[in-house]
DNA sequence: CCTCGTCGATACAACGTTGTAAAGCGGCCG
DNA sequence: CGGCCGCTTTACAACGTTGTATCGACGAGG
């Protein structure tokens, strides 16, 4: 409630000298400086960050913009990206956009430029090259999807050779008929993994049948189930699945439990983001891991980098992974 | 980038009608409305929120406070408040504690009464008194622990009677030896549902044991696990147990697994919270059913009541509940 | 004809902050 | 002694927006 106003009336100063003690400016006579400190204490000032950005043409505010909250990657990411922005001293504002084209362009018309210093994106309608287009002017930097033809800043792991590690690990437990789940017509990193995928099966010399690919319009428990049960239901139904998450890996689980079929005896089953609850799932999930502080750390600095300097060159940040072996494929055959 | 200067510039109009016509007042003549909107579509103007929220007083922004991210439970609010604020024309910034008292303090005392309009607070180490001191002025509305005495808006479910019908639906199954899982010393919540186990207990004229009662000093998936460790391990292990969040039911669940003890036949589970990753665990989990959208919904209308008229008497907002039996508690005996 | 009320537009100030310019006051050097 | 430089403080403007006061025009009513 109280203003630099309040807090120099009381002290006797003027405003900007309150002004010039809040901001540490080193020439102020010890004598005045004591005053304002008192006066400071006395009033319990607090700075007006609004009106401060305002003046300096800066929000301090930097959005994450993410398809949903409830998937845990999101998540788990969302409170990363939380802390490693307090270290900077921004505040986030995380924008969910349903995973919807309109969701997402929506979101970065409305925050506009004025709402944020820039933003964090995890596309998954859109399609990258839009962001020229819709977010003029906005330091933007995108996660998951590698695109190194666009100018845009970037952070995530390799997506196509975490799939290969993933498929081959399943190779590997000598699983011929090994099925994907997450295929989808516009999300960049499912046509990585799926080309991963593809290569581990070339490898292996396997061959790569397209009605062991089982898209999914959504990354969400219930379509991991139904996919599951799609292939389930072929003539030959697959030794072993690779899932493009870890919530389509649960519901395949799921699927294969209701059918009486075996994890991992009869079905070998690998998921992707090494979220928490695959490591209390019944069986625990064999999952490629992400090294999440990494991304979201790389993310905020990166667009730390960008905002202080507009023209240097994009960046691709790639961030390390690991496949984390459990129960979901371990032992059986 | 363009500002309302700009847009009066091209319209040949003065800054103030252009503003009138931005905020959709009645009195702007047909002929310079539409050279204004004109000029508005040309230039792609946006209101810097900023500056509009200094001029008004407010600052669009709304804290959400809450323990973690990754909790599910929390994700799942988290995402509905979100979309509830959206409707008001509020913005929300999400902050993390941790859990902690003192993360609970800083959040709250960094904000700052400048930054935000008012807060939703989920407490979970803060003990509710603490919050008077710590936000003076600055609108909150608590969500969970259930305290009539205190002069703060809340929003929340009747714990104690959830509690006790989850623990008489186990009661209904036959089960004797009913155990708990979530005890905390400093915990509201954790106060009431033990309170409904109790009386649920004691209406069935079972015996209240306090070796079948177990600490959680969080209420993640291992605290659960390791609670339902000791307590298999007693000498008359329970049949039966209730936890406190779904979290240390699925926790729960791994670790009787883990012993051989199968869920239903040997020990019923019920959770709470129904949180997505239940309705697919193995088995699916049994679980009072809060109605999460209702809570998001009525805390951010409470907010927008307490912001409008700070005097008015606070209120205590109940929300529905249900319990969703599952697979956890069916057949088996 | 004068007044009053409505409509339409404008100038100005203000929200709280900080950058800029400048002024006052010494002291030091030429 | 005059001028210059460094310290310290201040007044002022500006960020972009909106509330208030004011002003002019116009039509209606007395």
């Amino acid at each position: 409630m109280a203003t630099l106003k309040d807090v120099a009336a009381l002290a006797g100063v003027s405003v900007k000298t309150v002004s010039n003690v809040v901001n540490g400016y080193a020439f102020v006579k010890p004598e005045n400086r004591r005053r304002v400190e008192e006066a400071l204490t006395a009033t319990g000032y607090r700075p007006n960050i609004g009106a401060r950005n305002l003046r300096r043409g800066r929000t301090g505010f930097l959005a994450l913009v993410l398809p949903e909250l409830v998937v845990p990657y999101f998540a788990e990411l969302a409170g990363l990206v939380l802390g490693a922005a307090q270290e900077q001293e921004w505040n986030v504002l995380i924008e969910q956009t349903l995973g919807t084209r309109e969701g997402e362009r929506d979101t970065l018309a409305s925050l506009g430029p004025h709402m944020i210093d820039g933003a964090i994106v995890s596309p998954e309608a859109l399609e990258a090259r839009d962001f020229g287009e819709l977010a003029p002017g906005i330091p933007v930097v995108m996660l998951g999807e590698h695109s190194v033809d666009l100018p845009i800043d970037h952070v995530g792991i390799d997506n196509v050779e975490a799939a290969r590690v993933a498929v081959a690990h399943l190779v590997g437990l000598g699983r011929t008929r090994i099925a994907a789940i997450g295929a989808h017509p516009h999300r960049g990193t499912a046509a990585q993994r799926l080309e991963g995928y593809r290569k581990a099966l070339g490898d292996a010399g396997l061959p790569v049948r397209d009605d062991l690919v089982a898209t999914a319009l959504n990354y969400h428990r219930r379509d991991g189930a139904e996919a599951m049960a799609r292939l389930l239901a072929a003539d030959e139904p697959p030794d072993a699945v690779f899932c493009f998450n870890d919530l389509l890996a649960v519901g395949a689980v799921r699927a294969a439990a209701e059918r009486g079929v075996r994890v991992p005896a009869d079905l070998a089953v690998v998921g992707f983001d090494n979220t928490e609850e695959g490591t209390y799932s019944l069986p625990t999930l064999t999952t490629v891991a992400p090294d999440k502080a990494a991304i979201a750390r790389a993310a905020v600095d990166l667009l730390r980098r960008r905002v202080d300097d507009p023209g240097r060159p994009p960046e691709h940040v790639r961030t390390p992974f690991s496949l984390e072996v459990r129960e979901s494929t371990r032992g059986g055959a």
